[in-house]
DNA sequence: CGCTCATTTGAGGAACTTCAAGGTCAGTGG
DNA sequence: CCACTGACCTTGAAGTTCCTCAAATGAGCG
């Protein structure tokens, strides 16, 4: 809903000949179809990067897309949508180990680093003609496309509950998604939640400090939070 | 929202054994992959079918449909999620070619005939391996999968919208996605739409009565109207 | 016609948004 | 070290949209 320079005005700031190498802990592209050593050589002959972008650029339009796929290594990116009157809706965050670009140009969607972040580029064309020949790419592309499309659906059953309800169940998934560590610390912004939640910043703190009230969740400086009660989280209406 | 009968004790009535002959108009699985006689021979082998159910039977629970995908020959299938305190959501409308069934179990939503319809039953391992086989099935797989993506996203953006808005875009989508006809005669019942809207059959209504003030469109008897100012429609707030 | 069920209309209330102000935190420079 | 800044988050009060509850109207069918 905010009407920031970022999003009428996007810079795309990366530089396309840095190449970073991958930290063990970020995902791994390769990895996603086991350890046949073949397989993993043509998977990397498909790929590029990977790309660093920093947080709040446009890593690319909708229609763009067309060709590439992406990966993401680390960090998080949104598709949204920014319409002329200002306000925007994001459709989804991608995190590590989350293909990016199924989806093409008809929605006109934008894709961009909600964090700052690591991205493959893959060629579309290429993977799924490997895919045609090799029943566990096949099955996990089809593992990808239908997780994300489950998450889409969760996305719109969010969007029939409560504000408090969206908040905690946000939190709880993003816990979840995030390998349920001790803390969670939220990796994007609050305007970046709400519009992702179909909320006003306004009221996305305030159920925070509802659920915070509540015993729920405990807040540790700088967008660290402590789910105290999982369990409860879930049950809120 | 509303607490029917059908929705607390569904009650499945369709006749397993009872094939129906597919009217040329309906939607026809083995067209999908193009004219290769012996690529329509094998997926045929794969499918079971067509099987009629009737309107508002529960046609599957999200989990049983682990290892068959359905294929919508004639009517409409929604995807829903009941709640114990009788409210509904229902998460996607499937017409005439149109695959069900790619989310499997996390979800539970129920699949559910929202107008009487036909269905085709397909093995999924055996539609998966012919994908690993044959770059056309796989185009095909992840097309409908893409596709089906993309309608999702499209609701999640749609919730963000006023009441208005969303029906007025609902009434052009399913125009677009029914051909086009001079009159678009509605399916579902509006419950169902509101359901999906996430709105009450109240403000669907009222919603309804401001576009035909508004003139955009006009209403012919049961549930036929025209669509008289289509361009009017997307652009309604 | 008279039943039932679906849809429409109205009045009042709840939830969320809007607008406006105040608070917090990290980084910066005196 | 401390004040200053700007981005981000929180809180309060008023306004809007949609929901809830209740009743009226309309459509389909024996």
């Amino acid at each position: 809903m905010a009407n920031l320079d970022f999003r009428t005005t996007p810079v795309v700031e990366f530089d396309d000949t840095k190449i970073f190498g991958t930290a063990d802990t970020a995902a791994n592209f390769a990895k996603v179809v086991g350890d046949d050593a073949s397989l993993q050589r043509k998977l990397s002959a498909l790929q590029r990067g990977p790309v660093r972008f920093y947080q709040n650029n446009v890593i690319a339009l909708n229609e763009d897309v067309a060709d590439h796929l992406m990966f993401v290594v680390t960090g998080v990116v949104r598709s949204c949508k920014n319409r002329k009157s200002g306000n925007r809706s994001i459709v989804s965050f991608y995190l590590p180990g989350d293909f990016v670009g199924w989806v093409d140009a008809k929605l006109s969607l934008s894709i961009e680093a909600s964090t700052d972040t690591e991205l493959l580029f893959i060629k579309r064309t290429g993977l799924v003609s490997l895919a045609a020949q090799n029943v566990r790419v096949a099955n996990v592309l089809l593992t990808a496309t239908t997780n994300e499309l489950a998450r889409a659906q969760e996305h719109v059953l969010l969007m029939n509950k409560s504000a408090k309800c969206r908040a905690a169940t946000f939190l709880s998934d993003l816990w979840v998604r995030l390998g349920k560590a001790q803390y969670l610390d939220v990796p994007m912004s609050h305007q970046d939640i709400a519009d992702y939640l179909g909320l006003t910043i306004e009221t996305l703190s305030r159920s925070i400090t509802d659920l915070e009230r509540a015993g729920l969740i405990a807040r540790v400086p700088s967008r660290r939070l402590i789910l105290q009660n999982h369990f409860g989280l879930r049950r809120v209406n």
